[in-house]
DNA sequence: GCGACACTACTACACAGCGTCGTACTCAAC
DNA sequence: GTTGAGTACGACGCTGTGTAGTAGTGTCGC
């Protein structure tokens, strides 16, 4: 899946991930539209290739679509980080410390306590303790 | 500076990486060339392109150009990865943890290496003593 | 000094992705 | 059956990338 987006596709998944439910064409054209001047099927078509792409999911609402995002944003911005790690063993750990080595202070306090609690979960691997997790999408 | 690259630039650019010093064109063409049947002035063009978005430099050698990586292959993965994070705090913490919760145990390894560096480095701002660290580009 | 060479600069063309719409077709409700 | 909401499909321009040809220019051997 080609993850490199344009812009009017960042702006139609901001406006996927910033509802909860799935939307209608029209309500996100509402929306889009508050800021920029669109036609309706422009934003029809924009979601639609979204979700060819397989970034947006659509269900029928009697006649009409309603569209929302695959995964969380927060998800996809992962598997993009993922994707652009090589796969070689050395230049994945060299790239990781290159990364680690300007993260902001409080993206380093994000990733230790994640790590932490990764590591906690795999040192105890009871099914019984159902503990809350990282819970992918929200 | 886009960093989506095409394939044969990414090709170039790993050729690049491959070797150490800058190389002509000639010798980027023979060594990508035992792969592909490119022309040489198909090299030629992309190592232009890439040295105008910044992701290459060249120095004059006699009447020929020597390219070279602007930046080693984990500092742009490093800055793609950075980039793809969203400025907002809440969302690159939330993507931060889904990054780190789906990495492998090696990763996982070398990131809490990379953090316990970065702190103790944090701890100790005694300019005195001059540590090796990470050495950005090598 | 001049021609052969080696390079670089400039230009070009096809194809794919994205922004942007228009038009035709299809149902369901009047 | 007419109308209105919605979808499907096609289209056009622009930009980026793969690919390469041709012209210009400086160097070197003779």
């Amino acid at each position: 899946m080609n993850t490199t987006l344009g812009e009017l596709e960042r702006s139609v998944m901001d406006q996927l991930w910033r509802t909860d439910g799935a939307q209608s064409v029209r309500e996100v054209h509402a929306a889009i539209g508050r800021d920029r001047d669109l036609a309706y099927t422009t934003v029809m078509t924009v979601l639609d290739r979204l979700a060819k792409k397989g970034l947006a999911v659509r269900e029928r609402d009697g006649r009409a679509y309603r569209y929302a995002a695959a995964q969380s944003r927060e998800a996809l911005v992962a598997e993009v980080m993922h994707t652009a790690l090589a796969d070689d063993r050395a230049e994945r750990t060299a790239a990781l410390v290159a990364f680690v080595g300007r993260v902001s202070r409080e993206d380093a306090a994000a990733m230790r306590a994640a790590l932490a609690r990764l590591e906690e979960a795999e040192s105890q691997p009871e099914p019984g303790r159902k503990r809350s997790r990282t819970a992918g999408a929200r």
